[in-house]
DNA sequence: GGTTGCCAGCCTACTAGTAGGTAGACACGA
DNA sequence: TCGTGTCTACCTACTAGTAGGCTGGCAACC
């Protein structure tokens, strides 16, 4: 692997864990074995490097989505897919929260082109949520009550009030147990 | 006012905007007009300042229930003032976020200390959401379809979600939408 | 009623340490 | 030989926290 994205991955797991303010080059320095000098080098600024790190977790959310549904895999499927990942990562800890949710708490702190990327990688997901229930909806399997934004952004909100909720009692199970209400929601007749 | 208390609502302010590594004793001093030692004369650490401001926020939520409670206010309009609240602070922005949902997505970097009386935070809300909740629920106002528990920390996940989700979208009515929908599901037969 | 002593509150001036960021030299492969 | 990547050494600005001194009010005693 590439210093590149050696630097992205530690920085990933440095935001998740304690967000853009509670991370320095240090840090990242330290676990990826390099000199602060040299992620000046990648990334000029702390910024940009924040700023790596939310395209490419946009990038590879868009692509998940692109191959389930060239898959073929059923709306509902993919919408566990999505809430399994995360149940996933929070119960082993390997990425204890999400990305773009940490950043989207420190928003009024943020450089205004990080904070660009974050609203990005929102509309990114809140745009897949929707295609995903509007398909549901119309096949049936998903009782939408409101409007197709509303619900995805409700769903959206529940799953990261969840991360939050999860964090504060620190209580993985809560995750699950949270979202796995949420679902059942949509399923309800 | 007393100094002490300007210290802890310029605290107050300072995290729910900044979060709790986003702020300083400079920031804090330089909203209240006195130098940083004086705020180290009123609480010897950083943590001590921000554990006061924790505290106080758990102390007034406490008496608002009680006094809501005593005066037989009924369980709907009890969690309608509730959300009613968080929708004035956010869309007016004098409190864009809550104190303790900020510091929960900081808590792997905070002090124990300050960490306990966060969760002491989200534990009391817990209880008066559940205590509400199933006051509802027996007065057949709320249509609950899974345990106390878990509709209370759904709904206040939903909450928390959606103050992230707001804030991310820099719209303050993407809040009140999501709280809306929320509480209609309760309400649904 | 003075005088004395105490103390909360606030100050200036400082410490040690960390933040993000830069300059310039060196190694190495194309 | 040029570009890329890495390094050491350094910078300025800022962090939380400390040391020690000043002030003005309150209480106790003669």
């Amino acid at each position: 692997m590439t210093t590149q994205q050696k630097l992205i991955d530690s920085a990933r797991y440095l935001i998740q864990t304690r967000g853009y303010n509670g991370f320095s080059y240090a840090d990242v320095a330290d676990q990826v074995q390099v000199r602060k000098a040299s992620i000046h080098h990648h990334f000029p600024a702390k910024a940009d490097l924040a700023r790596a790190v939310v395209d490419e977790s946009r990038a590879q959310i868009e692509q998940h989505a692109r191959a389930l549904a060239e898959a073929g895999v059923n709306p509902q499927q993919q919408l566990l897919t999505y809430t399994r990942y995360w149940e996933k990562c929070i119960a082993d800890a390997s990425a204890p929260f999400c990305v773009a949710g940490m950043l989207a708490a420190e928003m009024p702190t943020l450089p205004s082109d990080l904070a660009d990327a974050v609203r990005a990688h929102f509309r990114s997901l809140t745009n897949w949520l929707e295609a995903v229930l509007s398909t549901g909806s119309q096949l049936g399997v998903f009782q939408l009550r409101h409007s197709v934004r509303q619900e995805a952004e409700a769903f959206m909100a529940m799953v990261y009030g969840a991360m939050l909720v999860a964090r504060a009692y620190a209580t993985p199970t809560t995750f699950a147990d949270i979202v796995d209400l949420a679902f059942k929601r949509l399923l309800a007749k």
